[in-house]
RNA sequence: GGGGGCGUAGUUAAGUUGGUUAUAACGCCGGCCUGUCACGCCGGAGACCGCGAGUUCGAGUCUCGUCGCUCCCGCCA
């Protein structure tokens, strides 16, 4: 990034940026724009750190130097907006900052323009002291000069930069979709909005491009991406916002892995530009099930080394009547051992089970393997034959702490496997330094919703069935599995993919398998499902989250951290007042009558 | 829809078992100071303790309600 200005476009206002001037520019004459960071007045020279966004650069107003200067120079106040004009010098011996990067030198003003005044702002934007987020996002443009969301704004640029760059080599063609679309009632809630010239009729802001970037494909550019804004009208989290940017990428005439390959190498890329990271690739893949089993979650975080452990088989015949009545029920016993956790307090080991109590388990049994034998509550119930099978299950060594759930299947894994993620942060198990990557693949293609008594679809109904598994698509659907795969970085999914059904036929067969009816597919998809007809190449692709991925990439612990303008967990826009009502004029217009 | 946390000068925080005039730091305003860079020194202003109700002789503190911010569950194909 060039830090000086030759162009004779900026140069009324400026001859350099402030991060720019150096010992060798001493002696030279320069012009300066910024803001007014901080000033000093000694009462007779003055000092003032002057701050754009390429760094900070100290000019001195000196009395005898230049008068007039010295004396506007009082008026200056933080953030004022000013024009200096002076020399470069060096800083008398022992004044050198050896702080800043232009430490060694400051300007010697000879002139100086008040470009523009300043409130005093209700932050300071040189402090590095946390400042309550609400007041953060109403004046935003202020938290906006800061530090920490200057880097993520220019870090965000170079990140996109270097995808469209490594994208544009591959051939990719970037491609807008339209952002005023069809809603389509399957997974989140639409944002909608009322079409003027359709009374009672509504667009939906897309998802995601999923259906057009598919049309794209049929219409032959076989390698499409995006940087696209996508919007779900649901509730938000530390890592989710109503409205957020997707890196959207189609591509024809491919199998999943040459889509992981290709991506890979781009992920790889943007890590090692950023953050010097050298990525071993290709980047491990695990299946579904395996995550299920020995991380609990299908977005694994394998940066540290603690496995569940599966123990239906050890207490298979067991009378102790908890584990009884789970297995009955068809729900499994899984363990985790925390390596010395003996020594935690009975407190401690309480505070666990409101972990695990969150997702659902009911209890959290648990085991101190202490040099003189196993302390626990529940051991007495268990035969010696188990007592050892577990010991063995589990590698108990003196000083480990063993913990289990036993529950429906999704409930023990999904708790136990939160627990473990809760542990590794609690106990220090994590390199917080460490960037793991892994695929998942091999996810079913469907999923049985007790409630609605219906298969649902994992990823999306476009998904392609594994080749292997088409003919259990109608004797055996949930052991149908997907070619779909996720890209999960430190125990988050940072993209997911797959290749999408281009046969009419299957893709008829999956809709049946979730209850969706021929017209209904038809009024849902139809144009898609019509295109699909006209010769769709074989395709699949793959989406980003770009929030999330900056969100890694700078350690910050929200997504709104990584935007310049976030919602609050309301969905509001402290600085706009979005949403806001509307007039009766403009309702009326759309024909909307208020509830 | 549900559970937890927070809300006190502009900002960040302290505020004891309910008890005189609600503290501090930074910032702000005024003054002094020619080498600072978290400049220093002297002085000053600034708070309807989120809002509303209740309990009490007395509420920043206790109770209820409400609003806002936040974390999580549900939700997010």
């Amino acid at each position: 990034m060039s830090t000086q200005f030759s162009s004779s476009l900026t140069a009324s206002f400026r001859s350099h940026v402030c991060g720019a001037l150096r010992a060798d520019n001493v002696g030279s004459q320069v012009k300066l724009s910024g803001w007014v960071q901080n000033w000093r007045d000694h009462g007779g020279v003055i000092f003032i750190d002057l701050r754009d966004r390429y760094g900070l650069t100290q000019v001195v107003f000196n009395p005898e130097n230049a008068a007039d200067a010295h004396e506007l120079a009082h008026m200056l106040r933080s953030e004022f907006v000013v024009q200096v004009e002076g020399e470069v010098v060096t800083r008398p011996d022992g004044t050198v900052n050896a702080n800043m990067a232009t430490g060694e030198i400051e300007v010697l003003v000879a002139q100086v323009k008040i470009l523009n005044k300043s409130e005093t702002p209700p932050f300071s934007i040189d402090d590095t002291r946390e400042v309550g987020e609400n007041v953060r996002l109403q004046y935003r443009y202020l938290d906006l000069r800061r530090q920490p969301l200057q880097e993520a704004m220019i870090v965000r640029h170079k990140v996109t930069k270097l995808i469209r760059d490594y994208l544009d080599k591959q051939n990719f063609l970037e491609i807008e979709t339209p952002v005023l679309t069809k809603s389509t009632p399957e997974g989140a809630r639409d944002y909608l909005v009322p079409s003027r010239t359709n009374p009672g009729s509504f667009f939906a802001l897309p998802q995601s491009p999923q259906l057009f970037k598919q049309l794209l494909m049929v219409a032959g550019f076989d390698r499409y991406f995006q940087i696209v804004k996508c919007f779900r009208d649901e509730d938000l989290r530390a890592d989710r916002q109503p409205e957020f940017t997707q890196i959207d990428m189609e591509l024809a005439f491919v199998e999943a892995d040459d889509i992981i390959n290709l991506v890979e190498g781009m992920i790889a890329l943007i890590f090692k530009e950023l953050k010097d990271f050298d990525s071993v690739l290709p980047y491990t893949r695990i299946t579904y099930q395996d995550a299920l089993d020995n991380y609990g979650l299908d977005a694994p975080d394998i940066r540290f080394d603690m496995h569940l452990v599966d123990l239906c088989r050890v207490f298979a015949e067991t009378s102790f009547k908890v584990f009884r009545s789970v297995l009955d029920k068809k729900g499994i016993i899984k363990g985790l051992n925390l390596k010395g956790g003996a020594s935690l307090s009975r407190r401690e080991i309480d505070d666990l089970l409101e972990v695990v109590k969150i997702y659902g388990a009911k209890g959290l049994a648990w085991i101190k393997v202490n040099e003189d034998g196993w302390q626990s509550p529940i051991v007495k119930f268990f035969e010696e034959s188990e007592v050892e099978a577990l010991g063995q299950a589990m590698a108990a060594e003196a000083g480990d702490l063993l913990l289990f759930v036993a529950d429906k299947a999704e409930i023990t894994n999904e708790s136990l496997g939160r627990l473990r993620l809760h542990l590794g942060t609690k106990m220090g198990l994590i390199d917080e330094d460490k960037l793991s990557f892994c695929w998942v693949v091999d996810f079913p293609m469907f999923a049985w919703d007790a409630q609605e008594k219906r298969h649902t679809a994992i990823h999306h109904p476009f998904t392609a069935p594994l080749d292997e598994d088409l003919d259990k698509l109608e004797t055996e659907p949930l052991a149908v599995k997907a070619k779909a795969y996720d890209l999960v970085l430190n125990g988050v999914e940072v993209g997911g993919g797959s290749i999408r059904i281009h046969d009419a036929e299957i893709q008829t067969k999956v809709f049946n398998l979730l209850n969706i009816e021929a017209d209904e597919a038809q009024e849902k998809f139809g144009f898609l499902l019509d295109a699909l007809g006209f010769g769709a190449p074989p395709h699949g692709g793959i989406a980003f989250g770009l929030d999330r991925l900056m969100m890694l990439l700078l350690k910050r612990q929200s997504i709104r951290e990584v935007i310049a303008f976030p919602k609050t967990q309301k969905a509001t826009c402290l600085l706009s007042g979005a949403p806001n009502t509307v007039s009766p004029r403009q309702l009326r217009d759309l024909s909307i009558k208020k509830a």
